[in-house]
DNA sequence: ACCGGTTGGTCAAGCAGATTGACTATAGGA
DNA sequence: TCCTATAGTCAATCTGCTTGACCAACCGGT
């Protein structure tokens, strides 16, 4: 592949990306979720399995625990989660999501369906299966980075 | 497609987009352009055909002017790009990329060659043809935004 | 049991990138 | 010739994140 098509491919996806999360941000916002970046969406989809501690949360979004435990307390102040003590130790806390927080988590999923669904009207059904294989395996494992 | 699916789907697509501005940021230092951030590559790509307004970048980047205009200044002082007259409207003034900035572009288009190249290895030279396909299809032709 | 190093979390200060607001100079149509 | 819209900058401010210092709790070896 020539670089300026490697070029030309990243581009493409790094649109995609960033229109995706406008568009996931503005289903929520319009939903009535206010004051709610696109970077709690991330932290979200981390405390929603069961809490997480404030380490882990910094550590799944890539930045400094400083910067995670600022984010938690700004998502506490607004209602979306709270923190409880940590069952096994004395010294971490459990930042769990409120009623509040799975509603907002609802309504980023449907905004996510929403946008995807304009895809589909693209690509068809198939292909759309095909793009999300694709994308799973290339996926990778470590933290989830701001694009720029 | 269910909601949970489309999650998924976006997350990793994210995710990927995420890892691709890492590794190209991180393939354009390795060759020697330091003080270089992601979004310049941006008002590169938007640069290099001929030039551009500090405006026409501010439209491409989503940003204010004022943002758009510190970013040229920073990109002007680490000798990247100049601002030169506008041949046709004295008001404005063309952004124009050096030598250097030439340079770096390149340095991204490869960078970006070798980060993509890691997905052929994963799904194959024919599947990659159908991603570049489909990414082409469905991104957007407002602003590049950045991820969150 | 205790001690030393590691880990979870917060407080405080500072920085970088962006925004809003106000302003000047040129463009361009009525 | 006005009158308005546009290109660009200056200045002040905000927000999110980082670095650095610190305390309390865990835990392995002795």
């Amino acid at each position: 592949m020539q670089n300026s098509e490697a070029m030309a491919l990243s581009a493409a996806l790094l649109a995609v990306a960033g229109e995706l999360t406008h568009r996931i941000n503005e289903g929520v916002v319009a939903r009535g979720f206010e004051g709610v970046r696109p970077a709690h969406g991330f932290a979200f989809a981390r405390l929603a399995p069961g809490g997480a501690t404030v380490t882990d949360l910094a550590a799944h979004l890539g930045v400094t625990k400083q910067a995670a435990s600022q984010l938690v307390d700004e998502i506490v102040r607004k209602g979306y989660a709270e923190r409880r003590p940590h069952p096994q130790d004395a010294r971490a806390r459990l930042v769990v999501l409120t009623e509040q927080g799975w509603a907002c988590t609802r309504a980023a999923e449907e905004a996510a369906a929403e946008a995807v669904g304009a895809w589909v009207e693209l690509l068809g059904e198939g292909e759309m299966s095909v793009l999300r294989d694709q994308l799973a395996r290339i996926a990778p494992h470590g933290p989830l980075r701001p694009a720029w």
